[in-house]
RNA sequence: GCCCAUGUAGCUCAGUAGGUAGAGCGCUUCCUUGGUAAGGAAGAGGUUCACCGGUUCGAAUCCGGUCAUGGGCUCCA
């Protein structure tokens, strides 16, 4: 007899071996058709597999979290046969679920958009029929002799250290896969191919181009449906489109992948700043400022120059090299070097607005998401090593203090030493420990990447959600033993000794280019008062109202509010949905009445007008709001 | 850098048998002098279709190259 128990404590007999689906069936049957896998001991398994010993049991039903990936993965295997039976001699290779859907790589000759179609009906074919997902476990020389026709499934195979292997098939379709799969393909019911792209075999790029196809798989059409609205919603908040529209910023063919910020964006890019600097004041920072272009000899003392000069747009001066700073940091240590230090100057912490250039791929560049000349808000800690914990807990609570002004959620993750570093191993562990317990301090989940660290040091980076619910990498935190030494840096101890401090690097717009860019998607370009470039436009009704219109304008802009006539011969109707679409908070119709009275007549965003109101009450509210750098809109009723 | 796609007026885009460029928005002028999401009319605007070269009697349309943009690969703030 067979014992399982149920994640609620309870146990089920079973006279014969039970497969997953006889224990989800012995619950009820309309359970058991949302089921699609099991775990048993923390392992994923088909429902079909038989349980040969007692054993603590999850069904994962269709509602659970990871049931879409596993999912997805069979989608990816109908995707696969689909591509099989239409393109004679595509040769499979890996397929696994990624993000928001799943890929395939397959070697085949590219392929189109337009050719979406017809995979896609293919794939419904199949889901269609409700194949069913068997597993087999074939001998590795089985497996091998199997897939003699494809040199990547051979490699794949001869790289798996079991002599075991597991193959998966949906009616004539077979490939190699671990498992496990959904029982049926008919359990797909919203499937879509979302996009192709080239891609290297093993990501090497000297070896074979492959295709990939990416799609995406629901349980249910009406969350595809969702998924694919969000996309929409997204292409729409697309900063390029509404900062070009908005005249916030433009780029240009002679200046590749370097944003040029038009007068407006510069408001919005003062007003960011001015905030930053008031934060970082009250967090007891200093500013500094660093030269762009330094001699190449400081960058190999660095160690850049061996670790990042593919990167590096470099200038011959007066028969001398430089380079073009993409990093603040070695500047940083020349700055902190012409000072003497003692413990109690520390820790000192220096930020600089610096503008960098890193030459990317030009294939990389998007939009103000990827640039080649961008401005950090960095800042380089000096300490003292017992005071690692607390000051990188500072740099996280005024992380989470600046991202929440914007109402913007984060994540934590942590990535530790990679392949290409500089520094020793006890330098490395004595660095990731101390983020590690200023991380567990700071109470806040995180994730791991190994592997993933700056050449430096360990670093947090500080990944910031959106209102559309992505994720951005923004800030980071970096731990560097490294350069201190390298640059020889000192303080002097209680016991008047020299000791080496510990500096951090440190950015938490992280390139304020990048921040702007999420900021417009993010607010879809309706930026909260505090943050519009144009606050309040002013319309007259008529042409003798404009002096009138050009006063009020006057009396705002000496309380530093940003404002704008707009003086067009257009009726007032068209020039109040122009201030509307260009998202214009603060919309002033002024008009006889409000000449005669000395008043304002006052439509927000959102449609509603107040008439009537003194130009001094406004005052009062809009001044309050906009200095309390809050999200709320403003109402005003009189 | 690699793969695929795209590149026409300030913006969005049409121009798909190769015959010497169109629309809407915006802009200018005039009329309208308006009360809370598009009033009306006229006009200017492309050194001719990203750039260079080729095929052709003739190219925005075909071919090659370059550059840029977009989606990916890779990398990363």
């Amino acid at each position: 007899m067979i014992n399982i128990t149920l994640p609620d404590s309870s146990i089920k007999s079973f006279d014969e071996y039970p497969t997953g689906m006889d224990v989800a069936l012995s619950i009820s049957e309309g359970f058991a058709r949302n089921c699609v896998a099991m775990e048993i001991d923390g392992k994923l398994l088909d429902l079909n597999t038989k349980i040969e010993s007692d054993s603590s049991l999850r069904l994962i039903t269709t509602k659970d979290g990871d049931a879409v990936e596993i999912l997805r993965h069979s989608a990816a295997h109908v995707m696969a046969e689909a591509v099989q039976n239409l393109y004679d001699g595509a040769l499979l290779t890996i397929g696994p679920v990624v993000e928001d859907g799943f890929y395939y790589d397959i070697d085949m000759k590219p392929v189109s958009e337009d050719q979406f179609p017809a995979i896609e009906a293919e794939m419904n074919k199949i889901i269609k029929a409700k194949k069913p997902f068997e597993r087999k476990v074939v001998s590795k020389a089985e497996a091998l002799e199997m897939f003699n026709d494809n040199k990547y499934k051979k490699e794949l195979i001869e790289a798996l250290e079991d002599q075991e292997i597991s193959l998966y098939q949906q009616g004539g379709f077979v490939d190699l896969c671990r498992g496990p799969h959904i029982p049926h393909t008919g359990m797909i019911k919203g499937v879509k191919l979302m996009k192709t792209s080239g891609a290297y075999w093993r990501a090497d790029q000297s070896r074979e181009q492959l295709q990939r196809l990416y799609g995406t798989a629901f349980f249910d059409k009406k969350e595809l449906k969702e998924y694919l609205h969000l996309i929409e919603e997204a292409k729409k908040r697309d900063h390029r489109k509404v900062g070009t529209r908005l005249g916030l910023f433009s780029f240009h063919q002679e200046a590749p992948g370097m944003p040029f910020f038009h007068a407006k964006g510069m408001e919005m890019w003062n007003v960011l700043l001015e905030y930053w600097r008031h934060e970082h004041k009250a967090a007891g920072y200093v500013e500094t400022k660093t030269p762009v272009m330094l001699n190449r000899k400081l960058w190999e003392q660095s160690g850049h120059w061996e670790n990042y000069r593919e990167n590096m747009y470099t200038s011959v001066v007066d028969d001398e090299e430089y380079a073009i700073k993409p990093m603040n940091c070695p500047g940083g240590m020349l700055l902190y070097k012409t000072g003497s230090y003692s413990y109690r100057d520390l820790p000192l912490r220096a930020g600089e607005i610096g503008l960098v250039h890193r030459h990317e791929f030009s294939g990389a560049l998007s939009g103000l998401f990827r640039v080649r000349a961008f401005h950090q808000d960095d800042a380089h800690i000096f300490m003292t090593p017992d005071q690692i914990e607390s000051e990188i807990l500072g740099v996280l609570r005024l992380v989470e203090r600046i991202y929440s002004r914007f109402g913007l959620g984060f994540h934590l993750e942590l990535s530790t030493r990679p392949e290409k570093s500089i520094g020793t191993d006890a330098q490395w562990e004595e660095a990731t420990n101390g983020l590690k317990s200023a991380l567990d301090t700071y109470g806040k989940e995180y994730l791991i990447n190994e592997g993933d660290g700056a050449f430096y040091g360990p670093k947090i980076d500080i990944h910031i959600k959106d209102a559309l619910g992505r994720t951005w990498q923004c800030g980071t935190v970096q731990l560097d033993m490294a350069l201190p030494e390298r640059f020889d840096l000192t303080y002097k101890g209680a016991d008047n000794e020299k000791h080496r401090p510990i500096m951090i690097h440190r950015v938490i717009y992280g390139s304020i280019e990048r921040f702007f860019g999420i900021l417009v998607e993010h607010f879809a370009g309706k930026f909260p008062l505090w943050l519009a470039p144009v606050q309040v436009v002013i319309l007259p009704i008529n042409d003798e109202l404009a002096p009138h219109a050009a006063t009020v304008s006057a009396r705002l802009s000496e309380h530093g509010i940003r404002c704008e006539v707009d003086n067009r011969t257009e009726s007032l109707k068209k020039k109040i949905r122009d201030a509307q679409i260009n998202y214009t908070p603060l919309i002033l119709t002024v008009g006889e009445k409000e000449r005669d009275s000395d008043t304002l007549s006052v439509r927000t965003l959102d449609g509603n007008v107040t008439m009537g109101l003194s130009i001094d009450a406004f005052l009062d509210k809009v001044l309050k709001n906009i200095r309390s750098r809050t999200l709320e809109g403003i109402s005003f009723e009189k």
